[in-house]
DNA sequence: GCACTCCTGACCAAGAAGGTCAGGAAAGTC
DNA sequence: GACTTTCCTGACCTTCTTGGTCAGGAGTGC
């Protein structure tokens, strides 16, 4: 039930490349570490793994970096999420759909799902560029 | 960003001593082990701690065993996670408000403390009476 | 050929998760 | 008072996760 120093940093280095989407040249991990006070060589593990789910893309060599591979509003913070901690809000590792409950707690499962939901309706509605732009869904308000 | 088995039985357990509330008689821990099918010995450490918490008593002895310290519609499942998992919603363990974000991230405060209240938005509402009957608030049923 | 930057895997220390084990301390029973 | 029952507590254990660091390899551009 909290998140990880992974996914924030995910995130936030996901900020950065979404506002430096406009330039067109890709942003050094080293900039990005810098900008949002991460350790360079953790970042540089979990923008690969942002890579390998097809969230960022990279070239190498002088010239090289970091960018989104789609426009920042067509990324939502729980792919990020989901891509550095796994599925959000499972139950001892399984889905909770997929957990039999029994006597009294019978209906423990629709709460867990609930849970799932509520924290889905945060999550998939907030876009990169929404974070940027720091005008957040009015959804995400209350 | 996940549900911990400690948290998931212990909401199974004290879903059955509010259950059992309205028989005079304390339940014993194997009684509640095998109705959930938790370990035994694990389960123990785990009421413990909710009676460490207020959430629940206990009598040692022959005719032992524990029962709710308060009526089950005044026992929420937020409690109950937070007695043995601390803190929801909680950033690199430390609470969203209290962290510093920079550059493009600075929104990011606010979709972490929209995630906490969203979680609570479920948690906080349904009591341990409401799991027992299956009648959960309305606000989570969508 | 060289510098630059990402890519990858190995490693590591500390802590949490998910338990088990052994014994002690109250409460009730005979 | 002895005995049983049941909770109480701390120590321990194995495996996995967290949050990194280190060293080197592989593209890319000049």
């Amino acid at each position: 039930m909290r998140v990880s120093a992974k996914a924030d940093y995910a995130v936030r280095a996901a900020a950065e490349l979404a506002a430096a989407q406009k330039e067109e040249a890709p942003v050094k991990g080293e900039r990005l570490a810098e900008a949002q006070d991460i350790p360079l060589q953790f970042l540089e593990h979990i923008l690969l793994e942002l890579k390998h789910h097809g969230i960022v893309r990279a070239r190498r060599g002088a010239k090289g970096g970091y960018w989104l591979a789609r426009p920042a509003d067509e990324v939502t913070v729980a792919e990020i999420v989901r891509a550095v901690e796994g599925p959000i809000a499972h139950v001892q590792s399984t889905p909770p759909e997929d957990i039999e409950y029994r006597g009294n707690a019978a209906h423990l499962q629709e709460v867990w799902i609930a849970v799932r939901a509520s924290l889905r309706s945060v999550l998939e509605e907030v876009t990169l560029a929404d974070l940027v732009s720091g005008e957040l869904p009015t959804a995400v308000g209350e």
